[in-house]
DNA sequence: AGCCATATACGAATGTTTTCGTAGACAAGT
DNA sequence: ACTTGTCTACGAAAACATTCGTATATGGCT
């Protein structure tokens, strides 16, 4: 019992987002926040589709009880972050987790108080290994 | 003189990916890297086409001088990675390129020696800072 | 009851990506 | 010169993703 669901495409996981940080949204507010978050308006039967495409998928599951459905996601926003990464560092990072950590380090601005954070991370791997 | 190339679609990283390993090569090269590494053969003039496309796209470039042409990438293995990493930072991460990172060293296995360059790239980093 | 605003369902147009069949060119061997 | 194997070009089918028009239902207001 491992995969279940299918990868979210693109437009999935902007909605899936929403979900996530929104709660759970009836159509109309998931669409929404599109619009004001996009320039170019999606249209309100579009974002209707999405839902009930990922509704099929098992990527979300709705209650119909009330006349206006509400969606909320099935899948966990950890576990789906989880699953790219391994999929980029696969794809395109030669399976070195390492190489991407030193990609994104690099190239993004990161604070200091986020530079100690993954220093403790790492202290507490070190310590596991030990 | 910035964006000159478009995303590279899934199939077309794939055969990036070997073009940046094996060096410029064939058609019939790549098909068969591709067919050693995959479970489910593809067929050759697939690849072909693949390689035609990405060179209307500009991905590649082809020396068509012999009637076995042969492919090169025009984009750098380090600039893709770095846009992918940041789409991925940007879509599911919230901007965060340290919440990508502690996700990476979490959940993937991760050497001392390499946990060991992350602390020297952090020193630096540091340093650059103050 | 009748009207209006808003909801879902459905199907289809459009766009993009992936796949491959078929045709014609060409080089090498006989 | 002919056959055979391999090459490129081209086009189109198949699969997937995105978008929206239209039909129909329903709840609330007058």
């Amino acid at each position: 019992m491992a995969k279940q669901h299918p990868r979210p495409t693109e437009s999935e996981l902007t909605i899936l987002q929403i979900l996530w940080s929104e709660g759970p949204s009836t159509v109309r507010e998931v669409n929404n926040v599109l619009n004001v978050q996009k320039e170019n308006e999606v249209g309100y039967t579009t974002t209707l589709k999405h839902l009930q495409i990922m509704a099929e998928k098992n990527l979300v599951s709705r209650d119909t009880s009330t006349r206006t459905h509400v969606y909320k996601p099935n899948i966990l926003e950890e576990d789906t972050q989880k699953n790219l990464v391994k999929g980029l560092i696969e794809k395109v990072f030669g399976g070195s987790a390492m190489d991407l950590v030193m990609q994104a380090l690099g190239n993004h601005n990161t604070s200091p108080e986020e530079l100690d954070k993954i220093k403790k991370l790492i202290q507490e791997l070190e310590n596991k290994k030990s």
